[in-house]
RNA sequence: GCGCCCGUAGCUCAGUGGACCAGAGCAUCGGUCUUCGGAACCGAGUGUCGGGGGUUCGAAUCCCUCCGGGCGCGCCA
């Protein structure tokens, strides 16, 4: 099988092992190429050619502006952007995008209990609490105020817009202290004012995949699998949710996309299937349409669980939460674990535990090979471009073979689109990292040569580094 | 009641039917005494993989069942 494969230049042997399988040995050439032209082009590394280079939207967040995020919006905003990440090392052109209702009855609901605390009155029975509730009302502006005022207007729903508005914005800077830029706001409203909801309506009712019964409009999910059928316009006229969504499925694609992926919380999965229906029957290809659900996040303080309600104004918002944790340890938190699975986060242990952090453990290790760096570069001695005979030595090869695993890691990565096997990777290179430190002397003035090759290593190895915690959306410091 | 997800070391979590699959980090205990950064290194280990049954040469992994937990089952979002 050897003879007739198309790389046989790479290996120096092959031989067959116990049980039917094929060790085959690399040439040590081989790896000491990878490392010159991880030095030759350090940012490409890791990063894959795509087999097609598609445009990726991925929607992630989208909580309406009623109030700051909270811990419970933290997965989602790490999740997808993380993923996008991800996407972006596999070759893929992504677009982050953040969907809101800010002319919803939430709105009004804000924008009453704005105008309660402004007229000193009693908040109303579903009110929102809080004291960002009373900053809003102190922030006011005497326009918005005297237009809320005015005879016939909806005192509710102007001040009520004016406040998403407000809170919209501090949403943002939210998630850019996390690190997260959206390219694109997109509102609910607009799909509606711009006709995308009417015309995929009526894309449905060509189709003959909509009925009308008890005053409403009902779309046949069940057609498709679905276990029910579900309302697209109430009895009453008003458009559902999902009325939204299929318009914004077709107003999407119709930009363009290739691929669609929306980041929800588990407590969504019930409406999947009906989102996906809908794709299918307006004609798109159904697995454009991605669902990727993540698992609830139990917060918990010296592991009593925090519990919280955004109405009643009892939540940690996002911005505590990576003030007392740290943005790198809170991404390397959620990036090393699955968005499947549910998982615990004890906030007070999260901070105990910080300085022994896998993320510091990580960070040091490229820290501490940018001191090497440094130290070399003051005794004269810089990287070789080409290592040809580094492999002499054990130390070499350990680290060397771990360096050279990375874009497998992130060929794992986009095909499972996870991201904990970086973070597992990550850790064991620092690991490798150290031991070659340990086991073999780097700078050294009486070896120039072997120096010069060990240091080109050592470069590549925190090359491998940066870009891994890059994935992650977390710094690779110079020094700590 | 029906549907989906979960249960792996003291804690938090990886583990996609095939060698390293019983693991990592943290925590705990012991050691290294360091001319390149000790935020490091070396060593020590505890598991009925929730229980039981089945399929298989082989199961944490696939099937059935039971127990425990989460979520969903709106003309809510």
């Amino acid at each position: 099988a050897l003879r007739e494969g198309p790389d046989t230049a790479l290996f120096v042997s092959a031989e067959v092992a116990k049980p039917g399988f094929v060790n085959l040995r690399v040439a040590d050439g081989v790896y000491e190429a990878t490392v010159a032209d991880i030095n030759a082009a350090p940012a490409e590394w890791g990063r894959l050619a795509p087999v097609a280079r598609r445009r990726v939207n991925v929607e992630f967040v989208s909580a309406n502006p009623t109030g700051p995020l909270t811990i419970g919006n933290a997965r989602g905003a790490f999740v997808g952007d993380l993923l996008s990440r991800v996407l972006e090392a596999g070759g893929q052109e992504v677009t982050r995008e953040y969907y809101f209702n800010d002319a919803g009855t939430q709105i009004s609901v804000l924008g009453a209990s704005v105008v309660a605390l402004r007229r000193h009155e009693p908040l109303p029975e579903d009110a929102y609490r809080g004291a960002y509730v009373q900053d809003l009302a102190d922030d006011l502006p005497d326009d918005v105020w005297a237009a809320a005022q005015a005879p016939g207007a909806d005192a509710a729903a102007v001040v009520g817009r004016w406040a998403a508005t407000r809170v919209r914005v501090n949403i943002e800077a939210s998630l850019a202290h996390l690190g997260v830029r959206f390219d694109v706001w997109k509102s609910e409203g607009s799909l509606h004012e711009e006709g995308w909801v009417a015309r995929a309506v009526e894309r449905l009712r060509d189709g003959g995949h909509v009925f009308e019964q008890d005053g409403a409009l009902w779309f046949r999910s069940t057609d498709f699998g679905d276990d029910k059928d579900r309302v697209i316009y109430r009895s009453d006229g008003r458009p559902t949710y999902f009325a939204a969504d299929i318009g914004y499925v077709t107003e999407k694609l119709g930009r363009g996309f290739d691929h669609l992926i929306y980041i929800w919380g588990a407590d969504h999965h019930g409406t999947v299937a009906r989102l996906r229906n809908a794709a299918q029957a307006m004609g798109y290809d159904r697995d454009a349409v991605e669902v990727l659900l993540y698992s609830w996040v139990r917060f918990v303080r010296d592991g009593v669980e925090i519990s919280m309600s955004k109405r009643a104004g009892e939540f940690i918002t996002l911005d505590e939460l990576l003030g007392e944790v740290g943005v790198d340890a809170a991404r390397w938190f959620f990036g090393s674990r699955a968005a499947t699975t549910g998982i615990d986060f004890d906030i007070e242990l999260a901070k105990k535990q910080s300085a022994e952090n896998p993320v510091y453990y990580v960070q040091y290790a490229h820290a501490r090979i940018a001191s090497i760096l440094r130290k070399g570069a003051e005794a004269g001695l810089t990287p070789a471009p080409d290592v040809a005979g580094l492999l002499a030595g054990e130390p070499e090869g350990l680290l060397v073979r771990a360096v050279s695993g990375f874009p497998e890691v992130v060929e794992d990565a986009v095909a499972a689109q996870e991201t904990h096997g970086i973070t597992a990777y990550a850790t064991e290179l620092a690991t490798q990292f150290h031991a070659f430190y340990r086991d073999a002397r780097v700078v050294d003035v009486d070896q120039p040569e072997r120096s010069a090759k060990r240091l080109a290593l050592a470069l590549a190895a925190k090359s491998t580094l940066a870009n891994a915690l890059g994935l992650l959306g977390i710094s690779a410091p110079e020094a700590m």
